[in-house]
DNA sequence: CTGAAAGCGCTAACAC
DNA sequence: GTGTTAGCGCTTTCAG
């Protein structure tokens, strides 16, 4: 309206110099911040930024600083080589599978998890000026992609959030320098920065209780025993049972999904019909064996305790709602941010980990 | 490994152009796949680009071309003014709520819904060489960062998903100019193109299966009723009701969520304790419903007939799996990445709605 | 068909 | 304190 605007389209540095008077580096000063400049200039500059309507761009910024000021968040999968569809989880008119090819992206959000990855990173980068770039890393093809995305520049580095063991991708960061820090410990050990869970001690604090409430018969539907947090939430419950006088517990594998639950549920179930507690590698899994209960007439707690992992909102989606050992995701997810921009602050810092302590919940399953 | 790299960092094209014996130009060329290069410089060049390991920066690039391959993939909140904190869903140690003060973004994707967005969008981008960068703007400051971030040309334009009516940010983005594509079609006119869901056939069709099963006194969990979409449903189901005989439904709000079902549903059921049948307007609620019915000790369907809206990850949570009105949310999303591509293809083009058919799926609650 | 040269908008030495 | 000046790495006329 105020017809200072020139014939050019977005306003620049030089406009803004000019209307105020001042040279380009004056204004620069002012606009991030450096001191040594006069007060009443910088008024000046202030009022000139107003009135052109003045917006940094970005690209020149990054040109120059070398930052993007851009973090990628990566949802990393399997080692799955050409193309290849993921399996598991039906398809044809499944919900949430409809219409595209690509399932991996559909199966990450299943989860409830990864919503609070988001959540928690995108928490901690946005009052620092800064947004995610999501991007999945399912096939080599993806991979290459997220090292080449990195390397142009377009992002400053990564949060990566693996779905299965043997994830090449934080290997694959590590070799091309770039900085990158991971949900979760890796299968094999690589330099790079992570947070994790104490699962072991998460999955003794089940097992306690269970033993707590009277169950002498438990089993367990554990995760995926490749991936290490799956493996290490099963052998924090057996040590424990076995520590207190139950060496031996039924296991069946499943995937973390809560078909996979129910599947695993049906067998415990029919091999060990008198069973009396089950511990669930995670809540979707639980949530899964807390229907497979009812349906063959056991009622929960009353019949079998159900313990969960996770306290997703799967949790409070189940009937009765889930005992549970609570992730703090959300407070990992921003640490997870907060170690890579500190890496991204200092380059030769440390590789550090951080490791939370997780927590029972107690609901009505258990 | 060949020693070939000079003292630099990273490798530019003056680097490449002097390993094949070319201008910065040609190699420019070739990587931009210009015609009019000689295949035999072509190659050279190729090599020349693999032997250095060269990447395109992608901030320079963006400086010239003026584009920045990127797009905004955001969710839009109500019109809370300052800082001012989301009610709703509990607070305290409830699951996914922990620590983090927002639970803004937390809300979001405890709806399966919002996944399905993102995995729609991902899968439209992706071959396009785009990644979405992941904003929310629940606030008016967190309003005024989405335009500043697209008017610095760090993104190319938007997509929103609002979630609540009167979200003041696809004016706020068309009065600036900027390319955007909603999803949903806005609470008032906007000239911005937008994809949308026949909300009222969806909900005719659930209420002719509920009136083909022999439901002679259904009810209706509705949606928020301030949102079009929550409206249209409303309308379409007691439409369709009072053309067969029902010109009273009951009607019991809910805010989509799990939660909010559950309270509306026994609101329903204190009021109409013979029901027969409930049409929910989304699956999360839909759940909620089958909960508090089970709980007062109806059976779905047996004594109540329950059909949901979405056809969510949600449906298939529930026991029995719910009968929905599936909504192609992933396909969805992708058109409404298209028309985006499409409008920064040609910035003069016409602004356009596409509006996508619902298809009833019958399950086991109905 | 290829090269030379002029910037894109900004920051950061370096002078004054 | 502030202005001048040199690029950052790339695309893109414009000559040849």
């Amino acid at each position: 309206m105020t017809d200072d605007r020139r014939a050019a389209g977005t306003p620049t540095l030089e406009d803004v110099a000019r209307a105020a008077g001042v040279s380009r580096a004056t204004v620069s000063r002012v606009i991030n911040g450096v001191r040594n400049v006069d007060p009443v200039i910088q008024e000046a500059v202030r009022q000139a930024v107003s009135v052109t309507g003045y917006t940094p761009n970005r690209a020149a910024r990054s040109l120059v600083t070398r930052r993007a000021d851009a973090v990628a968040l990566v949802v990393s999968g399997a080692g799955i080589e050409p193309e290849a569809a993921p399996e598991a989880s039906g398809n044809g008119s499944e919900a949430g599978t409809s219409g595209d090819g690509n399932s991996f992206t559909a199966q990450v959000f299943a989860d409830p998890f990864f919503g609070r990855v988001v959540t928690g990173v995108v928490n901690y980068l946005r009052p620092r000026g800064m947004h995610p770039v999501l991007m999945f890393a399912e096939s080599s093809r993806a991979r290459e992609e997220v090292v080449a995305y990195l390397r142009q520049g377009s992002a400053d580095g990564a949060l990566v959030v693996s779905t299965h063991a043997e994830d090449p991708l934080p290997a694959l960061l590590a070799e091309a320098g770039l900085a990158a820090v991971l949900f979760a410990r890796p299968a094999r050990p690589v330099p790079v920065s992570y947070v994790d869970l104490a699962h072991q001690d998460g999955a003794r604090l089940a097992a306690e209780h269970l033993l707590g409430r009277g169950c002498r018969r438990t089993a367990t539907i554990s995760g995926p025993l490749d991936v290490p947090a799956g493996q290490a939430r099963l052998t924090g419950f057996r040590d424990t049972m076995a520590r207190h006088g139950h060496p031996y517990i039924p296991v069946a594998e499943g995937q973390f999904t809560q078909e996979s639950g129910e599947a695993a549920m049906e067998r415990l179930l029919a091999e060990h019909p008198d069973l009396d507690g089950v511990f669930a590698a995670n809540d979707l899994m639980a949530l899964g064996a807390c229907h497979v209960l009812r349906e063959h007439g056991r009622s929960v707690p009353g019949d079998v305790a159900v313990v969960g992992f996770d306290d997703s909102s799967a949790a409070l989606a189940c009937r009765p709602p889930l005992t549970t050992v609570r992730q703090p995701v959300e407070g990992m997810a921003a640490e997870m941010t907060r170690l890579l921009l500190d890496r991204l602050a200092r380059p030769d810092g440390p590789v550090t980990s951080v490791i939370f302590e997780p927590e029972l919940v107690v609901r009505g399953s258990a």
